[in-house]
DNA sequence: CTACAAATTTAGACTCACCTAAAAAAATGT
DNA sequence: ACATTTTTTTAGGTGAGTCTAAATTTGTAG
């Protein structure tokens, strides 16, 4: 049985590495987990003898197909919990992402299977994110993120970011939820900002902000 | 902010003082949280210094008002949890305890407010038991266990030992189940069992099983 | 009142997950 | 090619919560 820090740096490999595809560095996951590098070291060791990550020295870790079908199993869980709380109790979705941290590492697979069939066996999270199923397939989206669009160009929003509560109360604010339809209005070079319209409303949005929210190809 | 282990410690003491009446001694505690009695002195110290609990060498633990307080809003937590499993997610209720052992330690007000809010303040959870307000008031209950009704009595059951699968499989069978009648047929001196009739069937019930079903006095 | 038994505490050690500081390796710039 | 910077690892240590074994206190029976 996994630790709860066990599974959040499997999490976090998981997520960093890009659903496993690129190696994760050391300061990376220290950054990512709000920890030093020394005691990253210590549990990437740990995990790759587990056989989790596999883990070369000074050149980062990758995660096995082991590590990620536990990543899989605790990503499904955040994201059900997280669409549990939205559309059931009715938590506003900047208020979930704390609490779903929480409720991810609670062991039993029972009550997510229940959870799940609650909820109608939904797609994706309040944000947008998909949801893997009980096997730990999950579809990916083809996405990009919106600064990479051109100007003039049109597209729908995806996902956004969920890990940012303020972030989220914004995007609330100018309607940027996930099936929003937007269209770049212009771009400035000088700082990355750029003017959209969401819903024939326009709006100025920073480069910060239009780096977290994720849009069709 | 308190540890899970910490949360445990004061839940078991609370329970095993009969609700902060009497102390509680070493052993007690290190039977009931599974450890042992040098790793129960150990805590019982920290939570002393902390006031949860006030501790004399020897002679035992008194859970204060302060800790007394996390008590109740734990086991708040733990009733509420098993009540939304049962009656939302269709548990059984002999799954539901060591689910809720975990969801118990979830920190946040907000959740349990709703999940409360969504169950329509429930009173009972499925075993019986009463759950705590938000503000740590528990109706206690008049009752005693079958085991102490006299022959020929009635009475009506309240709750039943809610940590045990098995016994709870088997009442559920015989239809035990708080708010049912229940009469006393007879009872053997010899080995303390006892033949109950619930709803017109007559069953015969070792002096375990009468020990942990509770009845109106 | 004393001897033994039972309960409890202390002493010392372990694992987990973390830390700081120092050493070592890799990357970078001239 | 070499010195400097950056990244990573190693070494040694901490606190939480547990353990075993030994010492101490308390309870009990003759
Ligand atoms: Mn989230
Ligand atoms: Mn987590
Ligand atoms: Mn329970
Ligand atoms: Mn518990």
């Amino acid at each position: 049985m996994l630790s709860l820090a066990e599974e959040n740096y499997l999490k976090s490999i998981y997520h960093l590495s890009d659903a496993g595809e690129k190696a994760v560095l050391t300061n990376e996951l220290a950054e990512a987990l709000n920890t030093k590098a020394a005691s990253v070291t210590d549990m990437v060791k740990k995990l790759s003898t587990k056989e989790f990550i596999s883990y070369e020295k000074y050149y980062g870790v990758k995660i096995t197909n082991k590590g990620k079908s536990v990543a899989l199993a605790v990503i499904r869980k955040h994201r059900l919990w997280e669409t549990f709380l939205v559309q059931t109790l009715g938590f506003k979705w900047d208020e979930v992402h704390e609490v779903a941290e929480q409720l991810e590492h609670i062991k039993s697979t029972l009550l997510i299977e229940k959870i799940d069939e609650f909820l109608g066996y939904p797609q994706v999270d309040p944000h947008g994110d998909p949801i893997p199923n009980a096997q730990g397939k999950i579809k990916k989206l083809e996405k990009t993120a919106l600064k990479n669009l051109a100007t003039g160009s049109e597209s729908t929003i995806v996902a956004v970011k969920d890990s940012d509560s303020n972030l989220l109360k914004y995007l609330e604010k100018i309607g940027a939820k996930p099936g929003k339809k937007l269209t770049v209005i212009s771009k400035e070079e000088y700082d990355g900002s750029l003017q959209v319209a969401i819903e024939s409303q326009h709006y100025f949005i920073s480069k910060e902000v239009s780096e977290n929210i994720l849009v069709t190809l």
